[in-house]
DNA sequence: TCTGGGGTCCTAGGACCC
DNA sequence: TCTGGGGTCCTAGGACCC
């Protein structure tokens, strides 16, 4: 059996954490540039604000309503996310993180058989050590336990499914989950189906495989199995490198000279090369992503990308790099709304494909790993930017994202900490 | 005036190999 | 006159996830 962790409206209750005046309020959570809805309390989404709206369409709505917005704080976010796994790692050995706010966990060895009662007690340790409120769904494959955490959220208590065992329970869960809710059911399938008459999951456990097949190929093989109890994406404990990495944003104001573009352009590279750097990977192809309104208005992407010679992680290679490519895409017409990196090809830094002609000999790379490593302690050290590439100037701030409702990095930086007052 | 920032997998078609 | 059968790698686009 495998269980899924998911936490509730996980970055607006992360808010909340820390600001017991607005436990009872509606808070929300907005994306980079304060630009739409990420993250909605229980209060937000009853008042019918939808995921992902832009936030200018529902200021009104906000101010009626006292709904309180933040602008996303990733660092709070991370450390939380940190925080309630080491709470997982005491309840089972194996666990698989799925992303920033959910995670699997592998059943099998646990000497408690009581699954209810294990997710029941998980639940309550996270809400009482961290404060999360948290969801548990426990079945025999993923796309099942992530049905069953759904259900979990919304009955507030842990879910077991289980075909074999409980046949019951498993249609009755099944044929109350609407089929968009299924993992892998994404906005383009869900009125396909619905169109055949197909609207909830137990509909869906019960066509057949040729069918499936026919319209969704091997993706939905594997999910009608998944559906019906076999497993066919199996529990992953190992982290899988990853295979492409992107670094961008939105800019704050539109930019049109070079100088502000080649401080966002380097800012990214630098970033690439540094998370290259921690995963110990390196990238064999590197490209630049330029985002752009036209005289007459209209709004358009270009991006240029280049192969490198031998795979690298080295931050003044890949800025210099992406500065060559930017200047290739540059045109002074156009006003410039969002910029970003992407590296792709990416192997291990440490077996990497060395080139027979290459300029740089292998000593003077031992010489520039050794600097880099230097850069990255210094950096961890004393905050991100303390030492940074020459083209990244710190006054050109015009391409900066807005961030005007950013709460306090309360957990990892000093200067931020919670205030206690006595009221003595 | 104002709409994020990451990722994955699958498929089809082209180019190429023996 | 008749023209096979088996591969790989790469890319672009689609669909999906959080």
């Amino acid at each position: 059996m495998i269980a899924l962790v998911d936490c509730n409206n996980f970055f607006a209750s992360c808010e909340r954490l820390f600001r017991p005046d607005i436990k009872n309020l509606p808070v929300l959570v907005l994306s980079n540039n304060d630009g739409c809805v990420v993250a909605r309390s229980n209060e937000v989404k009853e008042l019918g604000i939808p995921m992902g709206v832009p936030y200018f369409k529902i200021r009104d709505i906000v101010k009626r309503n006292n709904v309180q917005c933040f602008s996303s704080n990733f660092a709070l976010y991370s450390n939380m996310s940190q925080r309630i796994l080491g709470v997982l790692e005491r309840h089972a050995p194996q666990i698989e993180v799925y992303s920033i706010d959910e995670a699997f966990m592998e059943l099998a060895q646990l000497p408690q058989q009581d699954f209810f009662k294990w997710g029941e007690a998980l639940r309550k340790e996270i809400q009482t050590d961290i404060g999360m409120p948290v969801s548990v769904g426990i079945a025999p494959t993923k796309t099942l336990a992530k049905l069953a955490s759904a259900y979990a959220k919304k009955h507030k208590q842990t879910c077991l499914i289980n075909p074999e065992s409980d046949k019951k329970s498993y249609e009755e869960i099944l044929s109350q989950t609407p089929v968009g809710h299924i993992w892998g059911v994404g906005w383009k399938r869900e009125p396909q189906f619905k169109q055949v008459g197909i609207r909830n999951a137990l509909q869906l456990a019960n066509v057949s495989e040729a069918w499936i097949h026919s319209k969704m190929g091997i993706t939905g093989t594997r999910m009608l199995r998944e559906l019906q109890g076999f497993t066919a994406y199996p529990f992953e404990e190992e982290k899988v490198p990853q295979k492409t990495l992107m670094a961008s944003r939105s800019f704050g104001h539109t930019v049109k000279n070079t100088h502000d573009l080649e401080a966002a352009v380097a800012t990214f590279a630098s970033q690439a090369a540094y998370r290259l750097r921690k995963h110990e990977q390196a990238a064999a192809l590197f490209g630049v992503y330029l985002k752009y309104k036209t005289k007459d208005g209209q709004i358009k992407g270009q991006s240029a990308a280049t192969r490198l010679v031998t795979s690298t992680n080295n931050t003044t290679e890949l800025v210099h790099t992406a500065l060559q490519l930017m200047y290739e895409l540059y045109d002074e017409d156009y006003g410039y709304k969002k910029a970003g990196v992407f590296a792709n090809h990416l192997s291990s830094a440490n077996v990497c494909q060395v080139d027979l002609f290459d300029a740089i000999s292998p000593d003077v790379k031992e010489k520039q790993k050794s600097f880099m490593q230097a850069i990255d302690s210094i950096n961890q050290r004393y905050g991100s930017e303390t030492i940074h590439i020459g083209s990244i100037d710190p006054g050109s701030t015009k391409w900066h994202a807005l961030k005007k409702r950013m709460s306090p990095a309360y957990t990892t930086d000093w200067n931020q900490l919670p205030e206690l007052h006595s009221l003595k």
